[in-house]
DNA sequence: ACGTTTTACGAAATCGCTTTCGAGTAAATT
DNA sequence: AATTTACTCGAAAGCGATTTCGTAAAACGT
């Protein structure tokens, strides 16, 4: 079935394909009878413009594409919701996503790949892997914006985590806790970094000591690292008060170790996770967590990529969305 | 930064267009001197091949669509699990995966979408909300590949699930138990359908009486609703043997109820889930399961769909991936 | 040395659409 | 009645590639 072009219809209407062109796209200066003529055809023949043609001559795609380069890729809960939300707001603002695959030979090159497919912006989430590739997008023409932003800290967008880590912090404190445990996930970006600070500074401010296996400065937020993470922090530090996890797969792994250890949760140790999946309420006891708005990130990264795309502005202020603490069973007032 | 085009290469090199672009694709009517010449001008000004520009002429864009509608979204783990074989699939096949978002304010109308973006084929992953979008896309001549297919069957994939589910029914009778609920999803498209039937089929076989709630019969396979259906199915017809769920949410969901009852998995009562999904492995008991190869049926759909595309094939048998069961700690036999 | 085949390249058309600019006609102005 | 002004429309160039076809030069054969 070939496609209706602009210039099928032209010759049916007897108008020139220019004039069909801007029947179709609201010019002012075709007479709205000649207007309705051509739209009426247009709409016999089901003519559907062809977005690569229109895109070739308007530099501009509608598209926004993705660089997508997570350790567990979708099955990646956090991003997957906020993928979730990036996709239901484009739906709305008419944006089509596009996975930015990368195959070249040569080594990747997003930046090639946005130019070749004519993006008009790109989203990056991308946790470490292929640095340079990323980093000549975010200092390229294309407007960015990035997920999990790197330090430089250039276009990105984050939830907040240094005040939450400590509002969870002080919550266990004045549940009379004081050995408090953390587990962190890699240290090595920024989100990871400014979340084992604040643990760090929480600490010290209030004299603790911290507790936790500077080996494990690397690792990826999954049940299994939280669960020999707790298990190292058990062998070494003995029991704990109360364990805040970077995220909530972590802190169920480190539950679940301390169960299998005959420990009762939350009367022996109080845990706290971050992120705020589902899983929480569905364990027992439901767990205490720092919620992660992953509607609001979605959405609001929408906007504003769409904004600097719209509004030709490539660097802006870094986004930060609020985040929570959830209380739920996890805790408990220390005996 | 403006795009090299072929045409300043074309300039700078001294050779037409044609032939630099002829260079640029292998033809064989290019000398391996001039070749190399262009080339290494096309490397020097880093020249990437406008896609857009690309597709405008070879009626191919080396993108594939996506129709993905349904409820929660990338939240639905099923999905988005599926998604990211997919996405990995292509990326190494040299694919682009492109969310079709679709704001037509008359409707939606896929169809539409994948001709005007170009696309070389589609997935749908859609269950039954949009129907007759997606319907004039099965019968288009784009090349598709649904997942969760409707009645008609045309060109999809899924997980085989009838003799699956039999297989763990059996698996509970050899334990000795009898009464065996089911909780079923929607039992209005393909696939829940034919899980609901193997199951009214293995009852019949074996001279039981099945146990389920009519009532619920279009759900979407979410942990609240299998802790409902427990509910319902536990005040109707009191305690069962054993349950099997159709999908792994709803069967947390059942073991959740119960276990509020006071009852003890597997000790009370056995259950037996659908998917496979990571949570299995975290709950207390450990989930017995059917599994679901994600990877398998990513991998499997996108060389399908690429060999529609590459071979012209617009109409193809189901492709089946086989599930398995899993057994972990959610059944004993029957005391 | 002459005819024939190969080889290497370029001109030009094309894909489907947008946009500038000029021109013809009708309407408005003085 | 003459001159502006406003409306409509179309010709043509251009976006960045690909591909057909023709041709000049080189290579070959006898």
């Amino acid at each position: 079935m070939a496609m209706i072009t602009i210039q099928e219809i032209s010759k049916i209407s007897g108008y020139s394909p220019s004039t069909v062109s801007k029947a179709l796209n609201n010019y002012s200066d075709i007479s709205e009878k000649t207007r309705q003529k051509i739209l009426k055809i247009a709409k016999d023949l089901r003519y559907v413009p062809n977005a690569t043609a229109q895109s070739l001559v308007k530099k501009r795609s509608n598209t926004i594409g993705i660089v997508f380069e997570v350790e567990y890729g979708l099955n990646n809960l956090f991003f997957a919701k906020i993928l979730e939300s990036i996709r239901k707001q484009l739906e709305i603002q008419g944006y089509d996503l596009i996975f930015l695959s990368n195959n070249t030979n040569n080594g990747k090159d997003y930046l090639k790949h946005c130019y070749s497919k004519q993006v008009d912006g790109v989203f990056v989430i991308s946790i470490g892997q292929s640095k340079e590739a990323v980093n000549k997008l975010l200092f390229s023409d294309i407007p960015v914006l990035s997920f999990d932003p790197d330090v430089e800290m250039k276009n990105s967008i984050y939830s907040e985590s240094y005040n939450s880590i400590k509002t969870a912090l002080k919550y266990l404190y004045d549940l009379g806790h004081r050995k408090i445990v953390y587990i962190q996930g890699s240290i090595y970006n920024f989100i990871g970094n400014m979340r084992y600070r604040s643990y760090l500074d929480f600490m010290k401010e209030y004299g603790l000591k911290p507790y936790y296996i500077k080996e494990l400065d690397n690792a990826f937020y999954t049940f299994d690292e939280g669960y020999n993470a707790m298990r190292m922090n058990y062998e070494r530090f003995g029991l704990p008060d109360a364990v805040l996890a970077s995220s909530d797969l972590m802190a169920i792994g480190a539950m679940t170790f301390l169960k299998d250890k005959g420990y009762h949760i939350p009367d022996d140790v109080s845990i706290i996770g971050f992120d705020d999946i589902q899983l929480c309420e569905i364990i027992q006891p439901k767990l205490t967590t720092i919620r992660q708005d992953y509607e609001e990130i979605g959405k609001r990264a929408s906007q504003t990529l769409i904004d600097m795309i719209e509004n030709k502005i490539s660097n802006i202020d870094p986004v930060i969305i609020p985040s929570k603490l959830i209380v739920r069973e996890s805790c408990k007032q220390r005996k």
